[in-house]
DNA sequence: AACAGATACCTGCTCGAACAGGTAAGTGCC
DNA sequence: GGCACTTACCTGTTCGAGCAGGTATCTGTT
């Protein structure tokens, strides 16, 4: 874990300073940089959680619709993850490398090739699920019932927010310009 | 920008059902889903405004602290940032090679080195300061200041259980023995 | 002074994320 | 059939993030 040297100190903070990085950033921004803290640290934990199973942060999102909704086509992961096809062709090879994933080609389309989860692969369902409820209750604890609905509320309008931004901006987002071409070498 | 396709579609959704990826791992975590969802979008744009300035994501961070802090050693920063002696020598080597950065070495410990933002980052500064406005401005907006606060607040509160979730199980997480251990080959 | 241990930094690796470019296969149109 | 165009997938690259290991250098103790 990064954060070890830290852990154990500032356990009074009631919330703010909880990391201490902030500089004019958070004055600028703090609920994008607390937006960027807590991302951070569920990350972490997320990987944590995940690497005791054997998969890495991302693949088991990949997993988990396999199991649920059976063979699909890597574009149609592509779409269910909102990804990126080169992303998820590595992610695939990598999780067929692990055993985890089998690749039988498309009867339909010779392009495209359908990607199944393994019988070991079901072994780690339970664990996945578990790791995610795990995970659900650290972030979570503390918080009513109540809480936690107005929590996931706000998050998800804060995400509608970013949704729609990115809508009205055309989605190729060039817009607003006035910091001249970026000086890149 | 990966998720191009789909933009435009679903704009009545109040907030559920933005993306649309939700497989069981909604079901088994709404919040944790919501947060990771919320940070890709968050990180999405966060680069994509900092990629017109010539920075890539977490290079600000770095920059911003040098600007208010003036020159610090490799050490500082990943305090400062929480991040990783690794990852740091990297990311102050392309800041250097981009000419962002200056390195001198430290006259009290031969082992440091100096990081020191260059004249030429410094125009950068305000550019860097007003994204991060505009950032906050789009995942913020339609809020109130007083939804905002509490936005705030839920976020830290979030973050501050699972700081506070780390230093519980000693910050070295190696806890809760239950699945084996993981069959990585 | 000599040693052990901590510290500051570097390098090697794997992984996801994103961009650019390339190939094969499918599709529509004339 | 021949043509342009799209789609599905792969490869190469850069970047952050994290882990493991290595080398200087500092520091406290004896």
């Amino acid at each position: 874990m990064t954060q070890s040297p830290k852990a154990g100190k500032d356990p009074a903070g009631s919330a703010q300073g909880a990391s201490v990085p902030l500089p004019a950033a958070a004055a600028g921004g703090p609920i994008s940089h607390a937006i960027f803290r807590l991302a951070r640290l569920h990350r972490m934990y997320a990987g944590q959680l995940l690497r005791r199973i054997g998969l890495h942060p991302g693949q088991e999102l990949v997993m988990m619709h396999l199991w649920e909704l059976g063979p699909r086509r890597q574009t149609d992961l592509v779409r269910l993850l909102d990804s990126d096809a080169a992303t998820m062709t590595r992610t695939v090879q990598r999780l067929e490398q692990a055993g985890f994933v089998r690749r039988r080609p498309d009867p339909t389309d010779k392009r495209a090739s359908l990607i199944e989860p393994t019988a070991a692969s079901h072994a780690l369902r339970r664990e996945v699920e578990q790791s995610w409820s795990t995970l659900e209750d650290l972030v979570t604890s503390g918080l009513t019932p109540d809480e936690r609905a107005e929590a996931l509320h706000t998050l998800e309008r804060l995400e509608h927010n970013l949704v729609e931004a990115a809508a009205d901006s055309g989605c190729e987002g060039t817009e607003e310009p006035q910091s001249g071409g970026s000086a890149r070498p």
